[in-house]
DNA sequence: ATTCGATTGAGAACTTTTTCACTTACAGCA
DNA sequence: TGCTGTAAGTGAAAAAGTTCTCAATCGAAT
């Protein structure tokens, strides 16, 4: 197949995918199905031999996957055979905990440093890595190498931030402050919205809950007239 | 119009609309129109009306949307009109971070109380926030009003932390384990995955940057070509 | 009043994503 | 060697989401 666009949703499914076959292979398992897999995160087995479909042909009909092998090659897809460094810019609550975070995982991902404006927090550290002046980013992103960087700074501070990023070459940024980012196209960036997924969380509280169509209250005839 | 299945996509750009009028509220401006809107956040005007007209019909035409009252509706439609009280499972490192967050926030959620099973923590406080056992989540929550659980525990603990807050009658839950989770069709649930999503940038780091099915590379002529 | 520009609301058209349903291929076994 | 059961791969259909287009309608200017 090989499609020469792979989407979002995709890319987002194949790491969830990857984390399952790590589970699968400390088990011990030879092999997994594409129903197995659905199984375990409730999704259609035809989507995930989609996925997989765009990055070539990994199963063996009547068989299944093997675990190893199908692992290795995900991992390769999604550059997780290559180690990243990370910088987080802002070194406050959120920023300090994701350098914990990340740091823990067991992912190909190492903080290396972290970034703030504040001259106070400046040469402290965070565990192992050391806060540095958002000024010198472009210093110490060359010097660490670093390839991602995580927006950890209060909204209006955003678009600045993102800039001083792009401008020292990154190419890929999360975004956590909740506010639209402006970027060049080369840069991919990826905005975690804290204050949203919770408001519409919220909607969802404020609605009358439904199943089939049909309201699950005790006597309440209808709610949410159809059309 | 008023459809009765609104998807999350649509509630989250909801929650971003408010935040904007908020701001234009704050600058004092009267009126919008959904072109100016959706030049602030990149997007097609045609998809904030439809947006709006899932609730009702808000607009003026010729003039566009007065920016107080559609706020009003806004902020009634996804239930802020309302305090949320919200608890947080986890005291680690994510789970206090977030207990700043959130209580920062300008918007109507509290976090309420934290919880986790480490007897060493219980009783500390987090800022404002007590600590809490978990095995006393259900009654804390109704002692508090909490209506909103966010689950910040390490992913072998989350599918048991997300049966004890649904026990309790939680039916709004965020969770930041990165593993999949079942839970009772009453229950809604939004799942955060930092890990899939600092992966899935990974990937488009890996990839040589696409436009038009071509390489940009140094000397690619013509990026995005129309349609 | 009438015209004009602006902007909504909504159906149609389009695009993307997901699911279905079927064909092909491999492994194990008689 | 040929059957049989299982499961991948895939084109087509369905569903979901987005964008286009345009009639309807409002405010303001003439």
């Amino acid at each position: 197949m090989k499609a020469d666009k792979i989407s979002e949703l995709t890319t987002n499914r194949m790491s969830v995918y990857l984390r399952c076959l790590n589970e699968l292979a400390a088990e011990g398992a030879k092999t997994v199905s594409s129903d197995k897999l659905a199984k375990r995160f409730h999704l259609n087995s035809a989507q995930i031999r989609k996925d997989l479909a765009y990055f070539g042909e990994f199963g063996v009909r009547g068989v299944g996957y093997y675990v190893n092998e199908l692992r290795n090659h995900l991992t390769k897809i999604l550059g997780l055979n290559n180690k990243h460094c990370v910088a987080i810019i802002g070194a406050g609550r959120l920023g300090t905990a994701l350098t914990d975070y990340y740091g823990f995982s067991q992912t190909n991902f190492t903080v290396a440093a972290l970034f703030d404006a504040d001259k106070s927090k400046i040469g402290q550290k965070v565990g192992e890595v050391e806060i540095f002046d958002i000024k010198d980013f472009a210093d110490v992103a060359k010097k660490d190498k670093i390839d991602v960087a995580v927006i950890a700074v209060p909204a209006q501070f955003a678009q600045n931030v993102l800039e001083q990023v792009a401008e020292a070459g990154i190419k890929a940024v999360m975004n956590f402050a909740p506010t639209p980012l402006k970027t060049k196209s080369d840069v991919k960036l990826k905005t975690i919205d804290l204050t949203t997924s919770l408001e519409s969380l919220s909607y969802f509280l404020a609605q009358p809950i439904v199943t089939n169509g049909k309201d699950v209250k005790p006597n309440s005839a209808k709610r949410r007239i159809k059309k």
